[in-house]
DNA sequence: TAGAATGTCTATATGACAAGTAGACTTTTA
DNA sequence: TAAAAGTCTACTTGTCATATAGACATTCTA
């Protein structure tokens, strides 16, 4: 039930490109594996797979660098994980982008994947629905309510 | 975000010693194996973990075979699965049973951490609340619901 | 127009782990 | 005492996560 490093880091540097959008700004790899202490080669290769899925663009050359294709209020981290690290679903035969059969006797009658499914479903609910400005709205939030 | 086939077939295991248990029968590896589809010398190893975790009794000698340590109303999911898988949490950062610090300036108001947390808090809630008397109930509801 | 800064692409290395197999050993019963 | 069961440890095999390397393409600027 574990996010790979892969997903891990580029739901980090979604976030931190999404903190520089605000200024329209064009971010190098490495200022992004600098801040977020990723290996740079390693990050090279998961924003291209971001960028092959169309939730980055990007510029060569000097002063290049990656930025969101899309404002961070339409990236939502469930896509951004299954781009990274597949479906989200436990097991695959309750899995929507990814369905495959289980082998039970019956699938429809079968309370094990009936659990399942509501852990999907709980699961992609809140993926799903949180972008990346959501994520920056609560790093806020949490940072107001600390110092009051 | 995947559950292993050793979570999977120990899941099926647990489920079918719980149908078992109403006759209070003590269940050869075998047997349960065949009904299953699951590799005998795997299932072993499996079953094993969840006698050693204190979910399953044994006897030995002939005649002998697994039961369920406990009534099926009293065993989790969630515990099945973290004896075979592992913690529940996607990030270890928001694991209560095996916390790790993840690096970032301050947990505390990391909103990626908190939305994980969130995610960890929906499986937990539903796998730890589960247990297999719950399941075997969701699958006679199902069936019924299918002939009505 | 050269060269430096950037992204692109493919290949490779390495280690861990999942999934399964093997076999010797112990216990119990008939 | 032999057969049927669980116990334990080691091993195999393949796949995948986590990188690392290096050649190449593109763009800017001096």
């Amino acid at each position: 039930m574990k996010l790979s490093k892969r997903g891990e880091y580029g739901l980090r540097a979604m976030i931190d490109l999404a903190n520089w959008t605000t200024e329209s700004a064009v971010v190098p790899i490495k200022d992004i594996a600098t801040q977020e202490k990723i290996p740079v080669k390693f990050l090279e290769q998961i924003l291209l797979m971001l960028k092959n899925a169309g939730l980055l663009q990007s510029k060569m050359g000097v002063g290049g660098g990656y930025y969101l294709a899309k404002p961070p209020e339409e990236i939502t981290l469930g896509h951004i994980i299954r781009v990274l690290d597949g479906p989200l679903a436990p097991v695959r035969c309750v899995s929507q982008m990814a369905y495959e059969p289980c082998g039970c006797p019956d699938e429809e009658t079968c309370g094990l994947r009936l659990v399942m499914l509501d852990v999907r479903n709980a699961i992609a609910d809140i993926l799903d629905t949180t972008t990346l400005a959501d994520v920056i709205a609560r790093t806020h939030q949490a940072q107001n309510n600390k110092t009051l």
